[in-house]
DNA sequence: AAGATATAGGTGTACATACATATATTTGCA
DNA sequence: TGCAAATATATGTATGTACACCTATATCTT
């Protein structure tokens, strides 16, 4: 669907303005495509984000600051999110002995298992959904990294 | 910040992963940055839209389902952001005498001064921080409607 | 006209962000 | 060394999305 239709308007203040909007809509369309697949495994976008950063280290544990730093929101709430996934046996949880202060989360064979199932389907999704070429998509990464430069 | 920085890897996929991260950060980014006007104002970036929807008819009201097609997420709970519009008396809410099933909204007077400040402080910021031409915009809203066209 | 169906809005629940604050532990410095 | 400050995590509250479900009212169909 066009921008236009999407939000009944076609009045923007000027081009960036209908580029930020668009950004914005994207990226709410983009998210509400994938989360019919997570839907489907009973987990939501921020438990398998976080699911998906223990993979990048797994064996290892990682404590929690680290993986909040690793996430595209930074304001997660991490040991929420660690709580359900602790629930759902996907992750565990434990002391740390170095510092006692942090814990130690990784994921569980079950945890690795349902990710491989869901980042295979999210994979698809995108690839099905995601209407650019390389060229196109790296014009558009480049314009997104300029449109964030000398911030403020 | 730079993508990768800002995630902390720099392992994408492909073109196409990398420029949908791209999306799902910028429009992050943007709304972190907007936040900070709102906060000031005591109101939120939902709060706002519905003001903002509410002003494109103003002096009319506007139902409860208009508002809602206007909003750029779909699933936005409009009747819960009333709630907390009329509680800080931004909005009045009336019953409908021609089909009594709709409830009627519409901007105070210091719901309409409000919306006043936050719009211009809104649009200042964007501009202070979205860093792209307008041909640059341009390229940028071409290339998101590509990247959604052919949606299954 | 009467009953089925659709529509408008409100409400309840799970989960998320945003942010303030609390607690335990570690680190750094006088 | 001992205490202040910093750090890691957890928790509480307000607000939001996503979605199921409820109620009142309107519309459609026969």
């Amino acid at each position: 669907m066009k921008l236009q239709e999407a939000l009944k308007t076609d009045r923007f203040r000027d081009e960036q303005h209908k580029a930020t909007l668009n950004v914005l809509y994207t990226a709410y369309w983009f998210k509400s495509h994938l989360s019919i697949v997570f839907k489907e495994h009973g987990i939501t976008e921020e438990q398998f984000n976080v699911m998906r950063i223990l993979k990048g280290k797994h064996p290892e544990q990682m404590c929690v600051r680290d993986i909040a730093s690793r996430m595209l929101e930074k304001n997660s709430n991490v040991p929420r999110i660690i709580d359900r996934l602790v629930a759902k046996k996907m992750v565990k949880r434990e002391n740390s002995t170095e510092d006692k202060r942090e814990t130690l989360i990784s994921l569980t064979a079950k945890g690795i298992e349902q990710l491989e199932k869901v980042s295979k389907q999210v994979e698809t999704k995108s690839n099905d959904i995601i209407n650019l070429s390389d060229e196109e998509a790296n014009q558009l990464h480049n314009l997104l990294e300029k449109l964030r430069e000398e911030e403020k």
